[in-house]
DNA sequence: TTGTAAGCGTTATCAC
DNA sequence: GTGATAACGCTTACAA
């Protein structure tokens, strides 16, 4: 005696069978319901479900030259900074029947590329990469694959490519201008990395641009780290070493400000009183600081949300949409507070 | 006259004429380069990079009947508890020679079910899930699409499933043998939500397995909730409207610690001396509360290692792995100290 | 070691 | 509205 039937896996051509059509009327039917009669709709739906059937996914990229799969690459997961703007992507896409291809770059232009290439060869239909900077050729390849790319976490108009996301430099320099307005001006900057990365770049470029505008401001002393909480409180001791009159310090990255906070307590100074530190992103944990933390509220929602929705009409209709502009709002707490008159 | 020639993609059959050899040599030469002669792998090798080609993702699942994908499904992606073990677990995976396909669940039951049909119906080789709890049903449907499953986060041998996770319950239950040998008798618990959440009630278990080997407990005051610091601090409010005697809180994760202790502070309770609270994940923002928090390090790194390869065997082998129990550390900090004397 | 050729399960273009 | 049937581009026995 044998085993049971092999269990194999139900095809079209099952369905067709047993609801007594063509394998290209089920198609039909599963693709333009409504190109296909209602009875012989109803009898191929219940042959669907009562063989479990569900289409085969090479075979339909294969034939239909899409997966309806869209890549991303962010920079990393380690922390919620882009964790957030991406729920609210992968959940948005979900909704357009799109699935999420998800890589992380460790924030490596090697890696990235390399990834790129990856996710283009696995049938990504579109991508979605964090900020501009990047290799020509890498736009080149994505070209000559047909593949649209929409840019996040930047606005830039200047740019060939649409994106989605908002003005880090002018979001900065808004910031700036609050902090000089309270008569700070001996300033310096814990930032992120500015190689390879525009966010970074455009905040710090965004902090000179507030200062230009007030002639008394001392030089601005720029210290780069990796972001995370540990690296901010190295660069803040830095700081401090080399510029100890500075009277606020503002940070390119909510991680760094609460590092930069620890280790004011640390060296005995009172924030705001005796330092003023201010954040970028509006993690959740702002609010928890204490002093709670005066950032810029970055829109991760809005941003991934819209993102999924233009990606999605660019990959289904090929046309390319206009760069969209979301608003970053400055979050007034308590870390920020008046210069201290020495 | 005509525009340029249509840049058609390469495929197998142009490779194959350019180095004058068939399909099946230049396909055997990209998966089993050792299986054709030194000379003609060059000279395949040289036309592949000549006319830039790269194979077709659906033709190549079509025929192999594999993806080299690995799909996963985490409750949320808006905090980072699951983005650290995520960032581990996608970098080994593309170490591996595997892909990361991405859902959501926002802890809801029914669309964590239709996530894991579509990720199966795109192709996912094996999958990744976080706890056991699910309708028996869904596993039946991987076992007949003869899709492997990891289930990681906990550790519970009594399963059917390969996991690779911490005992929830027995991290939770050490946290609560420290806080009852600082003297605490009068114990709450802020807990996540424990419908369909085995991490959660494990937890909690944890905590009443400590607190049966002590005679003279309080009863337990429990406060389930999301996940958050905002929950979190009401939760306490809750909990101190209700039993104002509690000494300790002992708190599912980190957030909600965080928002108990905003919540304390604000109550004008000070912590440790007025009453205690721990947390339970270490995120990174543990050691920079005030006072820096008494928690249970989860290991989230290590996990996301170990899932990539186990489940890139499991696909790759069609094995089942053992169960596998990765240590939680407690990290005493500030937040946990000697029951006051009343 | 290499080539031949038969699938793999859809979609899409035609006729009917 | 429905049915044949030819792609789609690759892998993999099997043959040579």
């Amino acid at each position: 005696m044998d085993g049971p039937p092999p269990p194999r896996v139900p095809t079209l051509a099952d369905v067709a069978a047993r609801a007594g059509v063509s394998t290209a009327t089920v198609s039909r039917c599963l693709n333009a319901p409504d190109r296909v009669q209602k009875d012989t709709r109803d009898r191929i739906l219940e042959a669907v479900k009562h063989l479990g059937y569900s289409p085969n996914f090479g075979a339909r990229a294969l034939a239909a030259k899409r997966t309806d799969t869209i890549g991303a690459i962010i920079p990393t997961m380690d922390n919620s900074i882009f964790a957030r703007g991406l729920q609210a992507f992968q959940t948005a896409l979900v909704d357009h029947g799109m699935t999420l291809l998800l890589a992380s770059s460790s924030y490596r232009r090697d890696l990235e590329e390399t990834q790129i290439r990856t996710l283009v060869a696995r049938g990504a239909d579109g991508l979605l990469l964090i900020g501009h900077d990047r290799d020509p050729a890498l736009y080149d390849f994505l070209a000559r694959h047909t593949v649209p790319v929409l840019v996040s976490w930047v606005f830039d108009p200047t740019q060939p490519r649409p994106s989605v996301g908002f003005d880090n430099r002018q979001a900065m320099a808004e910031m700036t201008h609050r902090v000089l307005a309270q008569g700070h001006r001996r300033l310096a900057t814990i930032s992120g990395y500015t190689s390879d990365n525009d966010r970074t770049r455009d905040r710090v470029a965004g902090v000179r641009d507030a200062m230009a505008e007030v002639p008394d401001c001392a030089p601005l002393n720029v210290v780069e780290t990796r972001y995370g909480i540990e690296t901010g409180a190295r660069a803040f001791a830095q700081i401090l070493a080399k510029t100890p009159e500075t009277t606020a310090v503002i940070c390119g990255n909510d991680l760094l400000a609460l590092g930069a906070m620890r280790q004011a307590r640390t060296m005995g100074l009172r924030v705001p009183q005796d330092i003023s530190i201010t954040g970028f992103d509006d993690m959740e944990i702002a609010v928890i600081a204490d002093p709670p933390l005066t950032t810029v509220r970055v829109p991760h929602g809005d941003m991934g949300r819209q993102a999924a929705s233009m990606l999605t009409e660019m990959v289904r209709s090929g046309t390319t949409p206009d760069t969209v502009a979301l608003p970053c709002e400055i979050m007034e707490r308590g870390s920020l507070g008046p210069a201290p008159r020495s």
